[in-house]
DNA sequence: CACCAGGGTGGTT
DNA sequence: AACCACCATGGT
């Protein structure tokens, strides 16, 4: 189901191709940053960074709070992103470099992010994908609302069991990044906070019809 | 003008 | 465990 719904998505959308960045850091700086915000946003203030030479986990660790925060004060929201900018970094400069942290596996590695003060689970799938290249599904408030949609009239998959069923039926890397930004493209593109599934696109824009999830998923 | 975007935390019930 | 307010900029 999970498989059939990528294959739609990809066909309607198109490939999305996230995540746009030159190294793993900016990635994982790029996930602090862009929580609750529109990406733009997001990425005037990693361009206000590189252009002050400051997009390394030395140098933002070391920053000023009050200066670290100007940087990125487009971004929005830009006390609280500042103090986990640098709980980030600190984290990865504790564990020896993000060469280091490449060495856990995929289930440690998230554990550790999720030992961070901000990082909670979709920031830390986030990077796990698209970073680390880790086969992970990211849950989010697009994903909930429509295989919540699509599951009806059974019951609203919980995080696990979406997470689960995407990461066992698409399996690979490019194909579960893939999916997040699709499932973010639709999300926007249209559905808006229309209550039922019959008026959800994946039933009409791409031709879709009422989906249940498998009793087991 | 109101509303929202690629969340997470801390406090309250 | 389930809410809730809060954080803040920039676009529609």
């Amino acid at each position: 189901m999970f498989a059939a719904v990528f294959e739609r998505l990809l066909a309607h959308y198109g490939l999305q191709q996230w995540w746009p960045a030159d190294n793993q850091l900016e990635i994982m700086v790029g996930a602090v940053l862009v929580q609750r915000t529109v990406w733009r946003n997001a990425a005037n203030a990693i361009a206000r960074l590189k252009a002050s030479g400051d997009l390394r986990t030395d140098r933002i660790s070391a920053l000023p709070s009050q200066r670290l925060e100007e940087l990125i004060r487009p971004a929005g929201f830009f006390k609280v992103k500042a103090k986990r900018l640098q709980a980030l970094c600190r984290l990865v400069a504790a564990a020896g470099g993000i060469a280091e942290l490449e060495r856990l596996p995929t289930q440690e590695l998230r554990n550790t992010l999720l030992g961070v003060h901000g990082v909670g689970a979709e920031t830390a799938d986030a990077i796990l994908g698209y970073a680390f290249k880790r086969p992970v599904f990211v849950v989010d408030a697009y994903a909930r609302r429509l295989f919540g949609r699509l599951a009806y009239p059974c019951a609203v998959p919980t995080d696990d069991e979406l997470k689960a069923g995407c990461e066992r039926e698409l399996k690979t890397v490019w194909r579960l990044n893939e999916l997040h930004a699709l499932v973010i493209a639709h999300g926007k593109a249209s559905c808006g906070r229309v209550p039922a599934c019959s008026r959800c696109s994946l039933a009409s824009a791409c031709g879709f019809a009422r989906h249940a999830l498998p009793a087991s998923a």
